[in-house]
DNA sequence: CTAAACCCTATAAAGTCAATAGACTTTATA
DNA sequence: TATAAAGTCTATTGACTTTATAGGGTTTAG
């Protein structure tokens, strides 16, 4: 499952694709609106912030919009952010690999050939649905 | 990613489909062969035979084995007993469902869409990935 | 100048994960 | 029938993660 931080995350990125671009909007407008605990909520838009996904503005008439077009951003990549690997198993991810312990041929192991097919399947589906695709498919 | 304590029960279970139908095998030597903490192993055979999937004899001679046939095992059910839910939202669960909070239409959701989209295709796959399967493909 | 608004650091409560300890029960067999 | 082998049960522990909260610090519009 995936964490409230990364729901919460997802719920303001699409809170913010629906609104003009550019237009700073309130931490707090997006935490009542979307019901996230406001402090918490500051840390998840610092986050986004640092990964260049949104852009904030400081000061009176200040808040949060999105920097990437809202078909550049992915459900692969925000969960990647707050959750990491996106894989089941460490020995198929890619940046977060590492070696089962005692595993002699990896190539032949047949947990592994599972997980990587649901790995690979995954995160073909989730790199496709963008925030502008989940949009579409809320009407 | 999978607990420690599922990747274990996975080890086990693919190390007793290889042994001869009915023998009970020691959780030392399960505990060994795998490297698996023998008292945490012990645990996890536990509720593997709850759930019905072994069966063990008590008693000097004793030890483990499967009580399903190897290609009636598959990877959905054993996340499951372990791990809980395979989706990622708990309003895409059959048997852990939860409504999001301000939810006014599931129906409508788009998160909720493509995240039921993921856990079908992941519940498909382990699904299929039974014992057997798991063995054939390390060969 | 000052209020609005984002930024930063620290901390805490609760829960989960991984593992260990130690005693209890069952059973084959000498 | 004694005994050792082997599974069963309950409790506990330490480390880590999650989900926040508190309390300032910094920036900027007007």
């Amino acid at each position: 499952m995936i964490s409230k931080k990364t729901k919460y995350a997802i719920n303001a990125l699409v809170y913010l694709a629906k609104k003009p671009l550019q237009q700073p909007i309130l931490i707090s407008e997006i935490s009542e609106h979307e019901h996230i605990p406001q402090k918490f909520l500051e840390a998840i838009l610092l986050d986004l912030k640092k990964d260049g996904i949104l852009a904030s503005k400081k000061g009176k008439g200040g808040g949060y919009f999105l920097l990437k077009s809202p078909n550049e951003v992915n459900m692969a990549d925000v969960m990647r952010l707050f959750d990491g690997p996106i894989a089941l198993l460490s020995c198929v991810t890619y940046k977060y690999y590492q070696k089962c312990e005692e595993c002699t041929d990896e190539a032949s192991c047949g947990i592994r050939s599972v997980f990587l097919e649901v790995r690979n399947q995954t995160v073909e589906l989730l790199k496709k649905a963008t925030l502008t695709e989940i949009i579409n498919r809320g009407e």
